[in-house]
DNA sequence: TTTGTTCCGTACGCTAGCGGACTAAAGTGT
DNA sequence: ACACTTTAGTCCGCTAGCGTACGGAACAAA
């Protein structure tokens, strides 16, 4: 027999921050689920079929140029969700929504998420709430990628993992790391050489660990911070 | 005596796509505008006061870090509003949205907008679809940031523009579109003088004009096109 | 232990794009 | 007609990051 979550079990933010009668409208379609690195939820051009809301792990949203070109836009965690195409009213996205940091999530189908949020307007206010500063975090993507070097982007990037997989050692390769940025493996090794020879990490065969996030905020500077404000000023106090 | 807009007339896509009744329910409330380059329709932190549907023009969205650095993360027209932060009942947003290419706007106040979109899930719902076209913009814009030269950027984004400006010469300088690709302003010049010699457009003393969009969509390459296709397919047949 | 594989460090030559600056041309105001 | 401002073209030296590639280290399988 499945039991169903109980509201303050559960380590994701948009969840545990839903009134109670939103929370128990989607409690019972709710299914735990866990992800390997490299999961794939969402596909370009494949229909939706369900909403993850993660539990402490990481996921990126990928962005692909026709000729297959691709780099990472937008990262989802623990306070937020998956399949914001669906509150939209869209059913597929031209996006790829891979896990990186393995993690478990909840689950909720397609059809029984769109009932919700037919059912209730707090519900979809709540989450349209995180679209927007998702938004936001697309937006800033956008400008780091024009405007920061390799090094600060590399320190951004690991801020943001670090918030949402609740852990130091993240298991992460140079040549995932150089996927996601658009940059070269070479380029991301020798960022990464000088992040830890300024204290700020470790690294290991596959992964790394993360010692100081004031030195990586530093180095990251102006590139870390505003989606996070926004995440604070919109959902931080529900 | 101030007549209201026949939808007919309205040279804004969402707002000639609503069904008769979604407009119906906007149109004692909008009322047009008209604004020249430069003018500033939303500030970071300002509470937005009122959304616009713009008629043949061209919008920036400009995402600001905290010191001071900017670059321009999406571009609105004819095919969409602002505002979006409105939709997903957000007061203010971190963004700037400034006028590039002088327009016309049809402007509806924050209060009878969103009275209005709790009145009409089909209204909503129209303009929900807008925003997840204008996400995967904002998703490839960065794509776009980490990927590709300033040549087919500034293809890419004369494309853009030129799709919704409507005319064949745009009142650009070298310095504006400096800002928004987050380059050199030199090398906006040198960019634009390549496509020029290849035959895409001619360049004056504060303007471009449009000569062969195909040379440019072959310049500009696979940084042009998903969002395109994606508004097609959300949003084209309505 | 050996063999194969994945991952990381490094190096070399090269290019795109930067920072800064200077000049010329095109417009603007008086 | 004049001075002034804005915009555009160009150039120099420089750096970040690229493409490529090689060798070694860590790990996994046998």
């Amino acid at each position: 027999m499945t039991s169903f979550p109980i509201q303050t079990d559960i380590r994701n933010h948009l969840l545990r921050t839903l009134c109670a009668a939103d929370f128990d409208r989607l409690r019972a379609h709710l299914v735990r689920c866990s992800f390997e690195q490299g999961a794939v939820l969402e596909s370009p051009g494949e229909s939706v079929a369900a909403v993850h809301f993660p539990e402490p792990g990481m996921l990126s949203l990928v962005a692909h140029a026709v000729d297959g070109t691709s780099a990472e836009a937008g990262i989802i965690g623990p306070e937020g969700m998956t399949g914001l195409v669906l509150l939209n009213g869209v059913d597929a996205s031209p996006h790829t929504i891979l896990v990186q940091v393995p993690c478990r999530t909840l689950l909720i189908e397609a059809g029984p998420f769109r009932q919700a949020l037919d059912a209730s307007c707090t519900l979809r206010e709540h989450l349209l709430r995180y679209a927007q500063v998702f938004s936001v975090q697309l937006a800033q993507g956008a400008l780091c990628n024009a405007q920061f070097t390799i090094e600060q982007r590399l320190a951004r990037w690991l801020l943001m993992c670090h918030d949402r997989a609740d852990r130091e050692d993240l298991p992460l390769t140079h040549e995932l790391l150089s996927q996601l940025l658009g940059v070269r493996r070479a380029g991301v090794t020798t960022g990464l050489r000088v992040l830890e020879l300024s204290g700020a990490l470790k690294t290991r065969r596959g992964g790394i660990s993360i010692r100081d996030r004031a030195v990586l905020r530093t180095i990251a500077g102006a590139s870390y911070g505003v989606p996070e404000a926004e995440y604070a000023r919109i959902l931080g106090g529900s």
